[in-house]
DNA sequence: CTGACTGTATTATATCAGTAATACAGTCAG
DNA sequence: CTGACTGTATTACTGATATAATACAGTCAG
Protein backbone atom coordinates (compact mmCIF):
# COMPACT_ATOMS: atom_id res chain seq x y z
CA UNK A 1 0.00 0.00 0.00
CA UNK A 2 1.63 3.32 -1.60
CA UNK A 3 2.28 5.56 1.58
CA UNK A 4 0.88 9.34 0.93
CA UNK A 5 1.50 10.54 4.63
CA UNK A 6 4.90 12.18 3.23
CA UNK A 7 3.25 14.10 0.70
CA UNK A 8 3.94 18.06 1.38
CA UNK A 9 1.35 20.03 -0.96
CA UNK A 10 1.95 23.50 -2.39
CA UNK A 11 -0.51 26.12 -3.15
CA UNK A 12 1.80 26.82 -6.52
CA UNK A 13 1.09 23.94 -8.43
CA UNK A 14 -2.65 21.90 -9.26
CA UNK A 15 -3.08 19.86 -6.35
CA UNK A 16 -4.02 16.40 -9.14
CA UNK A 17 -0.38 17.44 -10.74
CA UNK A 18 1.38 17.37 -7.71
CA UNK A 19 -0.27 13.65 -6.70
CA UNK A 20 0.85 12.53 -9.93
CA UNK A 21 3.87 13.83 -9.35
CA UNK A 22 4.04 12.32 -6.20
CA UNK A 23 3.56 8.58 -7.25
CA UNK A 24 6.01 8.45 -10.68
CA UNK A 25 8.74 9.36 -8.26
CA UNK A 26 7.92 6.92 -6.09
CA UNK A 27 8.03 4.54 -9.12
CA UNK A 28 11.54 6.04 -10.46
CA UNK A 29 12.79 5.85 -7.16
CA UNK A 30 12.24 2.14 -6.79
CA UNK A 31 9.94 2.97 -3.39
CA UNK A 32 6.97 1.53 -5.39
CA UNK A 33 6.55 -1.57 -7.21
CA UNK A 34 4.04 -2.88 -9.98
CA UNK A 35 0.35 -4.44 -8.45
CA UNK A 36 0.73 -1.98 -5.15
CA UNK A 37 -2.59 -1.00 -4.31
CA UNK A 38 -3.15 2.86 -3.41
CA UNK A 39 -5.55 4.20 -0.69
CA UNK A 40 -8.73 4.86 -1.62
CA UNK A 41 -10.08 8.09 -3.06
CA UNK A 42 -11.77 8.47 -0.40
CA UNK A 43 -9.62 7.88 1.84
CA UNK A 44 -6.61 9.64 0.62
CA UNK A 45 -8.40 12.74 0.01
CA UNK A 46 -8.99 12.43 3.50
CA UNK A 47 -6.27 12.68 4.28
CA UNK A 48 -4.62 15.03 2.48
CA UNK A 49 -7.36 17.20 3.12
CA UNK A 50 -8.48 17.76 -0.55
CA UNK A 51 -11.74 16.80 -2.65
CA UNK A 52 -12.41 13.81 -3.43
CA UNK A 53 -12.77 14.55 -6.88
CA UNK A 54 -9.59 16.24 -7.09
CA UNK A 55 -8.06 12.49 -6.54
CA UNK A 56 -10.04 10.98 -8.72
CA UNK A 57 -9.11 13.81 -11.64
CA UNK A 58 -5.48 12.44 -10.55
CA UNK A 59 -6.00 8.74 -10.81
CA UNK A 60 -8.18 9.52 -14.21
CA UNK A 61 -4.72 11.00 -15.83
CA UNK A 62 -2.35 8.10 -14.33
CA UNK A 63 -4.65 5.31 -15.53
CA UNK A 64 -4.63 7.12 -19.23
CA UNK A 65 -0.68 7.84 -19.17
CA UNK A 66 -0.95 3.64 -18.52
CA UNK A 67 0.49 2.97 -15.28
CA UNK A 68 -2.52 2.52 -12.73
CA UNK A 69 -5.48 0.32 -13.27
CA UNK A 70 -9.15 0.41 -11.50
CA UNK A 71 -11.76 -1.48 -11.39
CA UNK A 72 -14.99 -0.45 -8.44
CA UNK A 73 -15.24 -2.33 -5.97
CA UNK A 74 -10.99 -3.71 -6.67
CA UNK A 75 -9.70 -0.21 -5.61
CA UNK A 76 -6.53 0.82 -7.59
CA UNK A 77 -2.94 -0.45 -7.44
CA UNK A 78 0.09 0.22 -10.05
CA UNK A 79 1.00 -1.72 -13.05
CA UNK A 80 3.88 -1.07 -14.82
CA UNK A 81 6.93 -3.08 -16.42
CA UNK A 82 10.66 -1.84 -15.55
CA UNK A 83 11.02 -0.43 -18.97
CA UNK A 84 8.22 2.42 -18.14
CA UNK A 85 9.28 2.90 -15.07
CA UNK A 86 13.01 3.72 -16.79
CA UNK A 87 11.64 5.77 -19.57
CA UNK A 88 9.67 7.79 -16.70
CA UNK A 89 12.76 8.26 -15.07
CA UNK A 90 15.01 9.01 -18.06
CA UNK A 91 12.08 11.80 -19.50
CA UNK A 92 11.11 13.77 -16.00
CA UNK A 93 15.11 13.96 -15.54
CA UNK A 94 16.33 15.50 -19.01
CA UNK A 95 13.12 17.83 -18.28
CA UNK A 96 13.45 18.80 -15.66
CA UNK A 97 17.32 19.48 -15.78
CA UNK A 98 16.99 21.60 -19.31
CA UNK A 99 14.57 23.70 -17.65
CA UNK A 100 17.05 24.26 -15.00
CA UNK A 101 19.78 24.93 -17.12
CA UNK A 102 18.58 26.97 -19.13
CA UNK A 103 17.22 29.34 -15.93
CA UNK A 104 20.78 29.67 -14.70
CA UNK A 105 22.30 30.43 -18.33
CA UNK A 106 19.90 33.32 -18.31
CA UNK A 107 21.16 34.30 -15.12
CA UNK A 108 24.89 34.61 -17.18
CA UNK A 109 26.18 31.40 -15.66
CA UNK A 110 28.71 29.31 -17.06
CA UNK A 111 29.52 25.54 -17.34
CA UNK A 112 31.82 25.72 -14.10
CA UNK A 113 29.79 28.25 -12.11
CA UNK A 114 27.05 25.55 -12.28
CA UNK A 115 28.88 22.92 -11.50
CA UNK A 116 30.26 24.65 -8.51
CA UNK A 117 26.79 26.21 -7.69
CA UNK A 118 25.22 22.39 -7.59
CA UNK A 119 28.41 21.14 -5.56
CA UNK A 120 28.05 23.65 -2.89
CA UNK A 121 24.19 23.51 -2.57
CA UNK A 122 24.30 19.68 -2.35
CA UNK A 123 25.99 19.28 0.70
CA UNK A 124 24.10 22.14 2.31
CA UNK A 125 20.32 20.87 1.50
CA UNK A 126 20.40 17.32 3.42
CA UNK A 127 23.19 16.91 5.64
CA UNK A 128 25.21 15.66 2.48
CA UNK A 129 24.95 12.31 2.47
CA UNK A 130 27.50 10.93 0.28
CA UNK A 131 26.43 8.49 -2.31
CA UNK B 1 14.19 50.62 -23.64
CA UNK B 2 13.79 47.31 -22.38
CA UNK B 3 13.42 44.48 -25.11
CA UNK B 4 10.51 42.24 -25.27
CA UNK B 5 10.92 40.35 -28.05
CA UNK B 6 13.00 37.26 -26.55
CA UNK B 7 9.99 36.44 -24.59
CA UNK B 8 8.85 33.45 -25.08
CA UNK B 9 5.23 32.80 -22.84
CA UNK B 10 4.82 29.10 -22.19
CA UNK B 11 0.90 28.47 -20.44
CA UNK B 12 1.81 26.24 -17.83
CA UNK B 13 2.70 29.26 -15.62
CA UNK B 14 0.74 32.85 -15.04
CA UNK B 15 1.59 35.30 -17.81
CA UNK B 16 2.40 38.14 -14.99
CA UNK B 17 5.08 35.86 -13.39
CA UNK B 18 6.56 35.62 -16.62
CA UNK B 19 6.94 39.09 -17.72
CA UNK B 20 8.31 40.06 -14.00
CA UNK B 21 10.53 37.07 -14.38
CA UNK B 22 11.94 38.12 -17.42
CA UNK B 23 12.77 41.54 -16.37
CA UNK B 24 14.41 40.30 -13.11
CA UNK B 25 16.80 38.00 -15.40
CA UNK B 26 17.68 41.34 -17.53
CA UNK B 27 18.56 42.73 -14.18
CA UNK B 28 20.93 39.91 -12.83
CA UNK B 29 22.74 39.14 -16.31
CA UNK B 30 23.61 42.62 -16.84
CA UNK B 31 21.17 43.13 -19.97
CA UNK B 32 19.13 45.85 -18.08
CA UNK B 33 20.49 48.79 -16.31
CA UNK B 34 19.01 51.02 -13.78
CA UNK B 35 17.03 54.19 -15.12
CA UNK B 36 16.13 52.14 -18.12
CA UNK B 37 12.69 52.22 -19.50
CA UNK B 38 10.06 49.73 -20.09
CA UNK B 39 7.76 50.01 -23.05
CA UNK B 40 4.27 51.10 -22.55
CA UNK B 41 1.45 48.49 -21.06
CA UNK B 42 -0.56 48.62 -24.51
CA UNK B 43 2.53 48.54 -26.20
CA UNK B 44 3.80 46.02 -24.36
CA UNK B 45 0.63 43.66 -24.12
CA UNK B 46 -0.10 44.86 -28.29
CA UNK B 47 3.54 43.15 -28.65
CA UNK B 48 2.56 39.61 -26.47
CA UNK B 49 -0.34 39.21 -27.31
CA UNK B 50 -2.24 39.31 -24.12
CA UNK B 51 -4.35 42.08 -22.09
CA UNK B 52 -3.22 45.25 -20.52
CA UNK B 53 -4.49 44.25 -17.00
CA UNK B 54 -2.19 41.41 -17.57
CA UNK B 55 0.77 43.69 -18.05
CA UNK B 56 -0.46 46.02 -15.27
CA UNK B 57 -0.11 42.96 -13.04
CA UNK B 58 3.08 42.43 -13.25
CA UNK B 59 4.26 46.18 -13.16
CA UNK B 60 2.26 46.21 -10.18
CA UNK B 61 4.00 43.31 -8.18
CA UNK B 62 7.75 44.87 -9.86
CA UNK B 63 6.36 48.26 -7.77
CA UNK B 64 5.95 46.26 -4.80
CA UNK B 65 8.88 44.67 -5.07
CA UNK B 66 10.81 47.89 -5.51
CA UNK B 67 12.99 48.21 -8.69
CA UNK B 68 10.15 49.49 -10.96
CA UNK B 69 8.83 53.27 -10.65
CA UNK B 70 5.95 54.62 -12.74
CA UNK B 71 3.80 57.72 -13.04
CA UNK B 72 1.47 58.37 -15.25
CA UNK B 73 2.48 59.88 -18.52
CA UNK B 74 5.74 59.76 -18.03
CA UNK B 75 5.69 55.89 -18.02
CA UNK B 76 7.64 53.12 -16.36
CA UNK B 77 11.26 52.41 -15.86
CA UNK B 78 13.64 50.23 -13.57
CA UNK B 79 15.24 51.69 -10.85
CA UNK B 80 17.01 49.36 -8.84
CA UNK B 81 21.09 49.66 -6.91
CA UNK B 82 23.69 46.88 -7.68
CA UNK B 83 23.64 45.69 -4.04
CA UNK B 84 19.40 44.94 -5.02
CA UNK B 85 20.70 42.98 -8.34
CA UNK B 86 23.30 40.90 -6.64
CA UNK B 87 20.64 39.69 -3.65
CA UNK B 88 18.39 39.18 -6.11
CA UNK B 89 20.85 36.81 -8.00
CA UNK B 90 21.71 35.26 -5.59
CA UNK B 91 18.03 34.30 -4.04
CA UNK B 92 16.91 33.35 -7.19
CA UNK B 93 19.58 30.83 -8.04
CA UNK B 94 19.66 29.50 -4.24
CA UNK B 95 15.85 28.84 -5.22
CA UNK B 96 15.70 27.32 -8.46
CA UNK B 97 19.03 25.08 -7.48
CA UNK B 98 17.43 23.63 -4.20
CA UNK B 99 14.13 23.11 -5.91
CA UNK B 100 16.26 20.93 -8.91
CA UNK B 101 18.36 19.11 -6.18
CA UNK B 102 15.35 18.60 -4.22
CA UNK B 103 13.24 17.14 -7.16
CA UNK B 104 16.36 14.89 -8.60
CA UNK B 105 17.10 13.22 -5.15
CA UNK B 106 13.49 12.30 -4.86
CA UNK B 107 14.13 10.33 -8.36
CA UNK B 108 17.33 8.35 -6.42
CA UNK B 109 20.36 10.07 -7.58
CA UNK B 110 23.54 10.95 -5.81
CA UNK B 111 26.12 13.96 -5.80
CA UNK B 112 28.06 12.20 -9.01
CA UNK B 113 25.03 11.27 -10.95
CA UNK B 114 23.99 14.87 -10.90
CA UNK B 115 27.61 16.58 -11.65
CA UNK B 116 27.38 13.76 -14.77
CA UNK B 117 23.63 15.20 -15.77
CA UNK B 118 24.09 18.65 -15.67
CA UNK B 119 27.72 18.35 -17.23
CA UNK B 120 26.12 16.01 -20.36
CA UNK B 121 23.04 18.21 -20.68
CA UNK B 122 24.71 20.81 -20.39
CA UNK B 123 26.89 20.45 -23.46
CA UNK B 124 23.40 19.24 -25.15
CA UNK B 125 21.50 22.19 -25.10
CA UNK B 126 22.85 25.19 -26.86
CA UNK B 127 25.79 23.94 -28.38
CA UNK B 128 27.63 23.95 -25.43
CA UNK B 129 29.82 27.54 -25.32
CA UNK B 130 32.29 27.21 -23.14
CA UNK B 131 33.16 30.11 -20.67
C1' DC C 1 -28.09 -11.82 1.05
C1' DT C 2 -26.61 -7.70 3.37
C1' DG C 3 -23.75 -4.06 4.26
C1' DA C 4 -19.72 -1.66 3.88
C1' DC C 5 -16.46 -0.74 1.24
C1' DT C 6 -14.67 0.24 -3.73
C1' DG C 7 -14.66 3.35 -8.28
C1' DT C 8 -17.50 6.51 -11.09
C1' DA C 9 -20.62 10.35 -12.44
C1' DT C 10 -23.31 14.64 -11.96
C1' DT C 11 -24.57 19.25 -10.63
C1' DA C 12 -23.65 23.56 -8.23
C1' DT C 13 -20.61 27.01 -6.30
C1' DA C 14 -16.21 29.79 -5.40
C1' DT C 15 -11.85 31.54 -6.73
C1' DC C 16 -8.35 33.02 -9.82
C1' DA C 17 -5.99 33.97 -14.31
C1' DG C 18 -6.83 36.05 -18.33
C1' DT C 19 -9.69 38.52 -21.78
C1' DA C 20 -12.49 42.46 -23.22
C1' DA C 21 -14.18 47.02 -23.28
C1' DT C 22 -14.26 51.14 -21.24
C1' DA C 23 -13.35 55.36 -18.50
C1' DC C 24 -10.47 58.72 -16.15
C1' DA C 25 -6.38 61.43 -14.93
C1' DG C 26 -1.43 62.96 -15.50
C1' DT C 27 2.37 64.42 -18.85
C1' DC C 28 4.23 66.64 -22.59
C1' DA C 29 5.28 67.80 -27.48
C1' DG C 30 3.17 70.52 -31.12
C1' DC D 1 -4.36 74.96 -25.21
C1' DT D 2 -4.96 70.71 -27.63
C1' DG D 3 -4.21 66.11 -28.57
C1' DA D 4 -1.88 62.01 -28.17
C1' DC D 5 0.39 59.57 -25.45
C1' DT D 6 1.21 57.73 -20.46
C1' DG D 7 -0.48 54.99 -16.04
C1' DT D 8 -4.65 53.60 -13.44
C1' DA D 9 -9.35 51.77 -12.31
C1' DT D 10 -13.71 49.41 -13.04
C1' DT D 11 -17.03 46.05 -14.63
C1' DA D 12 -18.27 41.83 -17.11
C1' DC D 13 -17.11 37.50 -19.20
C1' DT D 14 -14.64 32.78 -19.90
C1' DG D 15 -12.08 28.71 -18.46
C1' DA D 16 -9.57 25.98 -15.07
C1' DT D 17 -8.95 24.46 -10.28
C1' DA D 18 -11.02 23.05 -6.33
C1' DT D 19 -14.88 22.38 -3.18
C1' DA D 20 -19.41 20.40 -1.82
C1' DA D 21 -23.12 17.27 -1.83
C1' DT D 22 -25.02 13.61 -3.79
C1' DA D 23 -26.15 9.39 -6.49
C1' DC D 24 -25.20 4.95 -8.65
C1' DA D 25 -22.89 0.55 -9.60
C1' DG D 26 -19.34 -3.19 -8.77
C1' DT D 27 -16.87 -6.22 -5.19
C1' DC D 28 -16.46 -8.91 -1.31
C1' DA D 29 -16.26 -10.24 3.65
C1' DG D 30 -19.53 -11.45 7.25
Amino acid sequence: MLDFTALKLDDQTPIYQQVVRYVKLAIISGTASSGEELPSRRFLSALLGVNPNTIQKACRLMEEEGFLQSAAGSGSSLSFTPEMAAEMKRALLREETLRYLDSVKKMGLGRQAVLALVEDLWAEETGGEER
